[in-house]
DNA sequence: TATAACTTGTTATAATATAACATATATATT
DNA sequence: AATATATATGTTATATTATAACAAGTTATA
């Protein structure tokens, strides 16, 4: 998973703003955000995010096409990773790996 | 889940192409291919997929943008459905739900 | 047959993501 | 330090995925 490593002037600045957020955070507005940083266009963005995943730091919520810091000191550990989102509310929640079969048993 | 309903003719052409693909499809992929029976344009293709995911007939890889005939008899009877892909081949498996914690519990 | 509900057709546009190429900065090697 | 190499950034254009909005046709039913 490229674990803790360096970040770089605009990862660090993306990664701010996926931290600031509440929830999961969409690529163009995370665009519009570090456009007071000096970055333009989506590629600077998109190519933050995809190091900041690689490098353990953040997670895309594929459902969504959106962003979301790692709240999960066990990740730094583990590469697998499951959320639950309501469906009414929205709202993410990461699992814990460990807690992920129990977690998923209580769905049957 | 709206199970088992009528499907309108759209919905047949629509089902009948992903039906016939190997793996997920995408959206444009069905398009270009249902042109030949008269569909032209994207919403067409849209609106036959979401109905026929809401009929149980198809799922949704949100991963892969890309969408999947329903080859398990149990999502009759069930709306979690859970989906392993293979990061060499990209082969896609649909889990049953009842193996799904057990599933999940081998990757600890 | 009138009305409502659903289905289709069509154009335009929004939202998400990447290709390709140029330049700059940092790191390692001699 | 000078050179080579790898990384990071900037920029423009374009590809891909999806929906809004509106018109018209079809089917089911009161």
């Amino acid at each position: 998973m490229m674990k803790s490593q360096k970040l770089s002037k605009n990862e660090k600045v993306v990664l701010e703003v996926v931290k600031k957020s509440t929830g999961p955070i969409k690529a163009y507005t995370i665009l519009s955000d570090v456009k007071k940083n000096g970055l333009k266009a989506p590629p600077q963005v998109y190519r933050a995010l995809d190091k900041l995943i690689k490098k353990g730091k953040i997670h895309r919520i594929e459902s969504k096409n959106a962003y979301l810091d790692c709240r999960n000191s066990k990740c730094k550990t583990s590469s697998k990773t499951a959320f639950s989102i309501c469906q009414k509310c929205e709202k993410v929640t990461e699992i814990l790996n460990t807690k992920l079969s129990k977690f998923l048993s209580s769905f049957k």
